[in-house]
DNA sequence: TCGTTTGGCCCAATCGTTTGGGTCGATGTT
DNA sequence: AACATCGACCCAAACGATTGGGCCAAACGA
């Protein structure tokens, strides 16, 4: 096996055969119709025998500086340490590498400052292109870039008119409102999550219009926002079960809100699924498996990271394209059946399909 | 603001200037010395000036081809969506950018044709170091890799003697054990991890020792192996409380495996804290919001990352160098106190020592 | 027999930096 | 007045790959 410490070039297998680096790399490197044209079809065999003899490996900087493509694409995120980004970061990463691209992540925290430090630090880096899985909803950097000829496509949140694969948010609130009128709740809540989020934005919206037109409007105070994590899901709760009228049931807009307004019911004395019915978003893994099983909505997160992938290619290609939106499902489980035991299916990832 | 399709470059700036490239370059990313001697106080001026303007970025390509040093890190770890590396890896961030060092993160999902392979294309993207937080105990990838020159360190996990940032697992256990002997439970058992990362063993090992030490060794199906997630924790803890003489205690070796564990207690109709009391390890964000606080043994995620970073910095600076080992601490909460409120302070990440 | 084509290569410029070694005029030394 | 020194630059060769043009000999057509 070849020394990492000097790796061989094109030089090296040419000076070794007797060639010129130009053919070896038209036969290693070259288009369909160049490496045929390189060389005839023994010297091509002995390049390439030659080659992975040698364990050769295209050294990508100097790939990069010729070619002014460097195969690199730059996401960002608020935080890696969200289940949901990470998740969706492992189906960018898989396509990625199924497009012969690699992947810088970084952390922005959900932070202007830090979205425009490190997209700049990306771009420093030449990326090609960018997927910004945090975006926020003013659109303010991502106008910016635009116009600047920057590409990239979002993932998770949308934002202005700009390529984005996301879950279809709204409808995945419907789909949550629709599950509690099923199971006849009239007095209901929601965790709102983030402002800037298109993510909590739509959710709410989809849950607050479907009951609008049950004939059953939402009170305002009954809309609270919240950070998207287990503390911010359990202020918000307190909130909510300290009001006069206490609401028979919650619509979290993340797992992780959810599971925070759990802890809070329980300090309120209240059984879940009994007393409170408590409806998440996303069916992170950890919904299904926790002391009482919690109902949630089934947002693709592999499938959005793989496809945002696959959008931004074609952004690469010069392509025009189109945003998708991903079908949510709702999984029941115990938080809103009551003792009754949970149905649940668990696969991995749903497929969900463009609209 | 200059147009992302034609970055300036150094040449464009001598040009306007009518200076040399050398001259510019030295002036810009020269070295102290180097700096002093290129140019007068005036022109350095103007170099300077120019290039803010033009918002010149040095092309990371051209360096990394002219000087064999691409300030690139590989890490790699079993998967993002584990709360544990995801926090570790922010860590590992943090600090790489202040080292100036970007980072490729790739999950292996703890397979070794998976980590071999995703090593192969870090390699061949010219990585200066990787990190890997996914060593398997036995090793043998890591030794071949340290026996072809390659530098590397290793977090969370040990393995052989290559450098690594690790908790101190072992006394971890430890004090899991002390913790739990201290509130007089006799009849305990581990839900131990995966064997082969060191991780889990090393956190069993402590726990058994001291339950040995303090005179109630453990029996051996009492300590059984599990996968780090909840699932994993579910099955581990469904074995173990079907068996006739149904422990008391359970120390299970990650966050996620203990909220398995409280999903089967429940299942069994246990009351969590009051029937069973449970511990689980890293002091994950959730431990503390669950309806039921959990005890758990803190670990400095992030801290670790950090250092792994220092550590390998100082590898690629071809010092020698020593592992690190953080200590742990245990947050006691409501799953080991009965009914007694949690005690809990609550701060990101406790700093920990080496050792 | 003399082009013309074509297969099979090689040449050399180029991408943007870094860096060891000039050059050249002004200043300082003796 | 001759000479070394120094400050302020410039030159040019890399680093490793890609790519538009050659070039030469053999094969082919008329």
């Amino acid at each position: 096996m070849a020394n990492r410490r000097r790796p061989v070039t094109l030089r090296a297998i040419a000076d070794q055969l007797g060639l010129d680096v130009s053919t070896v790399s038209r036969v290693l490197n070259g288009a369909a119709g160049d490496r045929a044209r390189a060389a005839s079809g023994a010297t091509a065999q002995r390049i390439r025998d030659l080659a992975t003899e040698l364990g050769y490996r295209p050294n990508p900087h100097a790939t990069s500086l010729r070619t002014q493509r460097s195969n690199l694409i730059g996401v960002l995120v608020p935080r890696l340490s969200d289940l949901v980004l990470a998740t969706i970061y492992e189906g960018i990463e898989e396509a990625a590498s199924q497009h012969g691209l690699s992947t810088f992540v970084t952390n922005t925290r959900d932070e202007p400052d830090k979205q425009r430090d490190r997209t700049e630090m990306m771009l420093a880096r030449r990326v090609d292109g960018l997927i910004f899985g945090d975006a926020h909803a003013d659109a303010v950097l991502l106008d910016e870039l635009a116009a600047q000829g920057v590409r990239f496509v979002l993932v998770s949140r949308w934002a202005g008119s700009h390529p984005s694969v996301t879950c279809d948010d709204y409808q995945g609130g419907r789909l949550a409102a629709e599950h509690l009128l099923d199971r006849g709740h009239e007095r209901v809540a929601v965790i709102a999550g983030e402002p800037h989020a298109s993510t909590g934005l739509d959710r709410t919206a989809g849950f607050v219009d479907r009951y609008r037109e049950a004939g059953v409007p939402l009170p305002e105070h009954r809309v609270v926002r919240s950070r998207f994590d287990t503390a911010g899901g359990r202020q918000a709760a307190e909130l909510l079960l300290d009001q006069a009228e206490r609401p028979s049931a919650i619509f979290a807009v993340n797992d992780f809100a959810a599971i925070g307004a759990a802890g809070a019911a329980r300090d309120h004395g209240l059984r879940l699924g009994e007393d409170l019915a408590l409806v998440g978003f996303n069916d992170t893994p950890l919904a299904a498996e926790l002391p009482i099983p919690l109902t949630s909505v089934r947002s693709p997160m592999r499938e959005m990271g793989r496809r945002a992938v696959d959008l931004l290619a074609r952004v690469l290609a010069g392509q025009r394209v189109e945003s998708e939106r991903l079908t949510p499902t709702l999984v029941a489980r115990a938080s809103t059946l009551g003792s009754t035991g949970a149905g649940d299916s668990h696969d991995d990832d749903g497929g969900g399909n463009a609209g």
